[in-house]
DNA sequence: GCCTATAGATGGAACGTTCCAATAAATCAA
DNA sequence: TTGATTTATTGGAACGTTCCATCTATAGGC
C-alpha cells in the first residue's frame, strides 16, 4: 500500500521518459517546456505519489517561503486574533506561516527561535515573551533574517515594531473615568518587565496628572495579566481604608477578573465601581455588564505586520518603519450610566 | 554588521583547523572526539555565527524532528487548549511543533498539509476542517507519514482518532435536562457534515427516546457553531407555536449565543429556559449565569494525541489505537435551581 | 623492534533539488 | 542549400549536511 522509498524527481523523469531537469522545470511552472511534455510529466508525478522536497530545493535556492509567527500566549484570544490577521495576508500571498507558541517563557522562546532558524525561515514575526533578554535576537539579526515585533517591543532594540498606541489608549480610558466623576483611580494588573505596561501606565498617569487627580489618589496594583490577577487586584484594592472607585485594567482578562471579584463582594460593576479594560476582545461585548474597553484592532495590526514582513523580504532589507496603530475607546456598560456623575466621591448608587 | 554569506560547517572547520567531519561529529555530540577539540570547535561555531541547516541534514538523514499540528479554528479556545496540551508533551520531548491554522476551510487545509509535507514533517496531528473530503489524506498515508486525528474524525478513515465520548456526553446532558422536568427539548447548532454532530445528536436522541420523550417533542435546529448560530437557533425556536423549554447546544459558543438571545427576549437563562453547553471552555465557569456544560478535557486529549504520535514515530508505524476520552457533566446555573421541577410543561417561574 | 589495537580525525560519496551552459531539433531568412 | 535563430530538452555542478571507510598516530603486548 505505502510505496517504500519516497519518490524523487528522478523517478518521475524515468516514469515520464524525460530528464530530471525537465521535471524540475515543470514543477516550477516554467513556460519553456512543451505543453504535451508537461502533461506527461504531471501524470507521472501523480502516478508515483511524489512529494516535493523543499529542504533539498532550499539548499540550492537559498530563499525559503516559510515565515514563522512566534506568539507569546496562544491561550489569549487577543493574540490569536493577531495571528489570524497575519495569516490572512500570508494566505493571499500564497505563503503558509508556521505558528509557534512560547507560553510566555523566554527559554521556550529561545528553543522555538532556534528551531525556526534552523528550518531556514524567510522571516519572523514575533510577539516576544515577557522577560525576553535584550540579546535574544542578536544572533538572528546577524544572520540577516528580517524580524518584526508585533504588539510588544523590547527595551532598546532596533527591530521594527507594529503596536497599538498604548499610551493614548490608556489616556482616553482614564479621561473617560475622570469624566464620569471618579476622583480616586486605580490601575490594575500587568508587571513592570513589559514595555507595554509602562506605556499604558504612563497614559494613565498622564491623564490623572493633567486632569487634576492628585498623585495620592492614583493607585497602582501590579498583578498577573489574567482573570486571576484581576481578582487579586480588586480584593486588595477594596480592602483599603480609602478604596478607589474605578479602575483601568491592564487588559480585558484582568477587567473580567475585577468584575467577578466585585460581585463576590456584593458590588455591581458599573453602578458601584467602574472598570475599563484594554484590548477589546470579542468577549468584552458579550459580557454582563458589557465591558468598556480600549479597542486596538489586533487583527488589523497583524495584517500590518505581515505586510511589513512581506515588503522586507521582497526588498531584502532588515529594516522597516515602526507603526503605531490607532486605538479608540468603546464605551459600554461597565462604567455606569451614560450621563456624568456629580463631582464628589461618586460611589453613591 | 551582518556577516554576508551564511557560515557553513566548512567555515567552522577552517576556523578551528579541523575537518568538516569533525565539526559534524561535534554538532551531534558524538563522544568520539577529544574534549579539547570539541571545545575548540564550539568556540569557532560561536565565532562565525553559525546556524545549523536542518534542511541539508534531513536530506541525508531522512528523519526530521518537526511535527505539524493542524488546527481547524485557532479562534476557538477549545482548540487552542487542545494545541497547548499537545505542545506540553512535545516540549518535554525536545520537539518544537509547528501549528498551522486552516480556519475551517478544506482548501486552505489542503495547502497547509501540502506545505507541511514538503517541509518533511515526521508526523501530523490534525483536527480536520469541516467538509474535508475523504481522499484528503490519501496522499499522506501513502507517503507513510503518521497521522492522528484529534477531536474530529472523518467518515470512513483508518487514521487513529483521539476524541471525547461525544455520544455519552450528550446523553448525560440530555438526561440532566429531562431530570429537571423538561419535556420538550431542543438541540441547537452544528451541521450535519461533521461526524461529531451526529455523535452528539445521537446521544441527545437516545436519551430522549429511552427517557420517554416523544420524537415530536425533540426538536433539532442546525446552525453555525458560534454565538451567532446560537442566537439564530433560539430566535427561531422561541417563535414556534409550542416552543421548547430547554436546549442542549452543540458547543459552548452556541450556548452563549442562546443565553444572549434569551435575555434579548426578556427571558432569564436558567429560570425561564434551560441551556447546557458542550466542551466546557474556561469562559463557561465565569459566565452569568455560569454555564452547565459537558467537560471534555481538551488539553488532556491533546497530550494523549501527542503521546500517540510520539509512539508512532518511534516504532515507525502508521497505526495506533483510537482513544475515546471520558467526559463529565459540570452542573452550574444555566439549568435553574438544583431541585427537580414538577413534571409538566415546566416553564413556569 | 614488530605486530595489533585503539582513539581520534578525515576525505568522499550521497541525499534531492536548481540552474547554467550546452545540445539537438525545428524554423526561418537569405 | 546554408547559416542563423528559436524552441525544447538535457547533463553536470553545486548547495550543506551525514556517515562510511580509511588513515594516522600512539599505546600495548610480546
Amino acid at each position: 500500500m505505502a510505496s517504500r522509498a519516497k519518490a524523487t524527481i528522478l523517478d518521475i523523469a524515468r516514469e515520464a521518459g524525460v530528464s530530471k531537469s525537465t521535471v524540475s522545470l515543470v514543477l516550477q511552472g516554467s513556460g519553456l517546456i512543451r505543453p504535451e511534455t508537461a502533461v506527461k510529466v504531471r501524470k507521472a508525478i501523480e502516478d508515483v505519489g511524489y512529494v516535493y522536497n523543499r529542504g533539498a530545493a532550499n539548499l540550492r535556492k537559498a530563499h525559503s517561503n516559510v515565515i514563522g509567527m512566534v506568539i507569546n500566549d496562544l491561550t489569549n484570544p487577543f493574540f490569536t486574533e493577531l495571528a489570524v490577521g497575519m495569516e490572512r495576508v500570508f494566505q493571499s500571498a500564497g505563503i503558509v506561516p508556521f505558528i509557534a507558541n512560547t507560553a510566555e517563557n523566554p527559554v521556550r522562546q529561545e528553543e522555538v527561535l532556534k528551531s525556526l532558524m534552523e528550518q531556514g525561515v524567510a522571516g519572523l514575526i514575533v510577539s516576544p515573551a515577557r522577560g525576553t533578554t535584550p540579546g535574544a535576537f542578536r544572533r538572528i539579526e546577524t544572520a540577516g533574517v528580517p524580524v518584526v515585533f508585533a504588539m510588544r517591543r523590547l527595551p532598546e532594540s532596533r527591530i521594527p515594531v507594529i503596536a497599538p498606541d498604548n499610551h493614548r489608549g490608556a489616556f482616553l480610558a482614564t479621561a473617560h473615568l475622570i469624566g464620569k466623576g471618579h476622583r480616586r483611580l486605580a490601575f490594575f494588573g500587568g508587571s513592570s518587565d513589559l514595555v507595554v505596561y509602562h506605556e499604558r501606565l504612563g497614559g494613565f498617569r498622564e491623564a490623572c496628572a493633567t486632569l487634576g487627580i492628585a498623585a495620592a489618589d492614583t493607585l497602582v496594583f501590579e498583578g498577573e495579566t489574567s482573570r486571576k490577577g484581576g481578582i487579586a487586584c480588586l480584593d486588595t484594592a477594596i480592602a483599603m481604608a480609602e478604596p478607589p472607585t474605578a479602575a483601568l485594567c491592564f487588559n480585558d482578562a484582568v477587567a473580567f477578573g475585577a468584575m467577578l471579584a466585585l460581585r463576590k463582594h456584593g458590588l455591581e460593576p458599573g453602578a458601584d465601581f467602574a472598570v475599563v479594560g484594554f484590548d477589546d476582545v470579542t468577549e468584552a461585548e458579550h459580557y454582563m455588564p458589557a465591558l468598556t474597553s480600549v479597542a486596538v484592532d489586533a487583527a488589523g495590526l497583524g495584517e500590518r505586520a505581515a505586510h511589513a514582513m512581506l515588503k522586507m523580504i521582497q526588498s531584502r532589507t532588515t529594516r522597516a518603519e515602526d507603526h503605531i496603530g490607532a486605538v479608540n475607546l468603546v464605551v459600554r456598560e461597565s462604567c455606569g450610566p451614560a450621563r456624568p456623575r456629580r463631582p464628589g466621591m461618586g460611589d453613591a448608587a
